[in-house]
RNA sequence: GACCUCGUAGCUCAGUUGGAUAGAGCACCAGAUUCCUAAUCUGGGGGUCGCAGGUUCGAAUCCUGCCGGGGUCACCA
């Protein structure tokens, strides 16, 4: 819970206070009134706007209106001193008792500290990675399987009931390239030549294995049969054999999904769902047979003039209706997808997040518009927008071409810098922002490689825990212990800021999970990071600031509580993103 | 041509859902430091928040129109 939740409180009641003296009108609403951090610490510890919000209910001047607020806050205990700043901000200064009430909170609190009820245990369907199962994972993929993951860690953190799904689209075109290319693999293991793998299937080495299993399971007896017989074998086996390979790849990352849902599945179940689905909207007069408009502003040669199975998701906001039907007479990758969407709804979500790559954005408007008349707008479905990366050595760009089969994949990805640093990198930018990743600056160690700086200050918080004993070999580092200690020595202008720091920790998650921006956690770690490697520093000039001071026993007790606490929320945080916090560095 | 997205310090980017004097990191400048709590520290300069209007107590943030970069644009996934 937020730790400043009982000074907003406070400050509503004044307004209420202020409603029953006639000041305020009854009926002005008290949504707009905040009460947050200020930017500049000069403002106070809390400053609120609810003057300026209900200045013009009340038919007041801002300023004069909090004259009327401030006595109504000034005889909280906690509140030291209640000052009217700019135009009609409250700023308020909180005792100093206070910021060791918020230590004493995440002590006590651990593990559950920063964690809330925001989510009311609703189920929420987290969709990501979705990669095409013709192949091993890319750096590509990365981003969004990261994002997703990390989404769906925050998203639990606050009372969400997550379901981390893949969608695996196994009932396309390209799974029956798939299905030849090892088919060819399969004549290969069998001791054909199969010469140069034809343009149009997938010419990897990863196959291989996949054609030799086959070879060991059916012995020739593919060879001879017809296209229609052993197309659906090795497609069956390629798409098992993919799928291990996936999962693997994504378990080198840390993520692991509920669910992995079958495209096919919709179609090859005991009913059609995307047949069915198309006939829930025909009942809503939604389909019709009808022409669409070629592209503008470029000439396609091969665009044809004719009639098809249209969506009307122009009525839901979208810019052209959207056919489901191809012309071989199979659904569009759209159609399936609304089918697919209409039984996340039915297995009971109302919210859903899908992650999709940037390639992808033109298809929005019309999934939301599906899913909006399927469920007449009883779902919300959000989608999340990965940007590419561009991979760096050493400042220089890394050439990746996939036909020189020169791409970089996860794996190699992984290998060589680590899970860890890929994780907290992939997060340190806005989800819809490119995002430059440097193989040589993620495992620098220097303060301009964010994870580094994290994870060191976790290392050093672990450092001090370990060595304390050797000064003080009683003095326990058990929360239970610390959080006796007498916390209120701690008043150095870089001990209160740590603190602060901390106290913000649970407001910074809730937002985060609102607004479903994992990369808020990364940036409060780095600052985090740095207020506590400041604190570091001081002890470097002034040894009667370190945090094991041999003289005084007490004071060292109640720094060490400040380390642990520091430590903790680090881990929390890093643990949201998905990264293994670091004991030492080597 | 349409839609989406971005435009913030020399560079890479944050910006608490509309708050106060717009912040970090690199780079640059000036100092400190050889310390073992190694993997630097302190301070400083640097801005028309793309441009122009609008909304209001208050705009980098919301609306409209331009300018510029990127992405997408029947049928593939």
């Amino acid at each position: 819970m937020d730790v400043f939740a009982g000074f907003h409180g406070r400050v509503l009641a004044a307004v209420q206070q202020l409603k029953h003296d006639g000041v305020v009108p009854h009926e002005a609403s008290l949504d707009g009134i905040t009460l947050e951090p200020p930017k500049d610490a000069f403002h106070g510890d809390l400053a609120t706007n609810a003057a300026m919000v209900l200045a013009k209910a009340a038919g007041v001047p801002p300023r004069q209106l909090a004259e009327r607020i401030v006595p109504l806050l000034a005889s909280d205990p906690h509140i030291d001193k209640v000052e009217i700043a700019g135009p009609g901000f409250i700023n308020l200064s909180l005792a100093p008792a206070f910021w060791p009430s918020v230590l004493r909170m995440v002590l006590e609190q651990g593990d559950a500290y920063g964690r809330s009820a925001f989510g009311e245990g609703e189920a929420v369907n987290v969709e990501y990675v979705s990669a095409n199962p013709t192949g091993p994972m890319h750096v590509g993929h990365c981003r969004g399987a990261v994002f997703g993951d990390a989404l769906a860690n925050l998203l639990a953190f606050v009372g969400y009931a997550v379901t981390r799904e893949y969608y695996v689209n196994d009932a396309g075109a390209q799974v029956d390239a798939l299905a030849r290319s090892v088919f060819l693999r399969y004549r290969e293991a069998l001791g054909e030549d199969i010469g140069e793998i034809p343009e149009g299937l997938y010419p990897g080495d990863y196959l291989k294995p996949v054609g030799e299993t086959l070879a060991a399971n059916h012995g020739r007896a593919l060879l001879d049969a017809p296209e229609s017989e052993w197309l659906p074998i090795t497609r069956s086996a390629a798409l098992k054999a993919m799928l291990v390979m996936i999962e693997d790849d994504l378990d080198q990352l840390g993520i692991h999904l509920d669910v992995f849902f079958s495209e096919r599945a919709l179609i090859d179940g005991a009913h059609d769902e995307v047949a069915e689905t198309i006939a829930e909207l025909k009942a809503k007069g939604l389909i019709y047979q009808g022409r669409l408009p070629p592209p503008k502003g470029k000439i396609d040669e091969e665009w044809e003039d004719r009639e098809q199975l249209l969506f009307r998701s122009t009525e839901f906001g979208d810019d052209q209706d959207r056919p489901l039907v191809k012309p071989d007479g199979g659904y569009t990758y759209f159609a399936s997808d609304i089918a697919y969407h209409r039984d996340k709804f039915r297995r009971g979500f109302r919210s859903m997040i899908d992650v999709w790559g940037a390639d992808h954005s033109g298809h929005i408007k019309r999934m939301q518009a599906a899913l909006a008349a399927l469920t007449e707008g009883k779902a919300h479905l959000d989608i999340k927008i990965c940007q590419l990366v561009r991979l760096f050595r050493a400042g220089e760009p890394v050439k990746m071409s996939k036909r020189a089969g020169t791409f970089v994949t996860l794996r190699e990805l992984v290998d060589e810098v680590g899970a860890g640093p890929v994780r907290f990198m992939m997060l340190y930018r806005k989800n819809d922002a490119p995002l430059d990743f440097d193989f040589t600056k993620v495992t620098e160690q220097s303060r301009d490689n964010p994870v580094f700086y994290v994870q060191y200050a976790h290392a050093r918080a672990s450092s001090v825990l370990r060595q304390v004993g050797e000064t003080f070999p009683d003095l326990g580092t058990e929360s239970t212990e610390l959080i006796r200690a007498d916390l209120d020595r701690l008043n150095d202008p870089a001990e209160i800021a740590v603190i602060r720091r901390l106290a913000q920790f649970p407001r910074v998650v809730e937002a985060a999970a609102q607004t479903h921006e994992p990369h808020r956690i990364s940036f409060y770690l780095f600052d985090l990071a740095a207020d506590f490697h400041g604190l570091w520093n001081r002890g470097k000039d002034l040894p009667q600031l370190r945090f094991i001071y041999e003289d005084d026993r007490e004071l060292t007790r109640a720094r060490v509580a400040l380390v642990a606490a520091t430590r903790r929320v680090l881990a929390l945080g890093l643990g949201i993103l998905g990264v293994h916090a670091l004991h030492e560095l080597h």
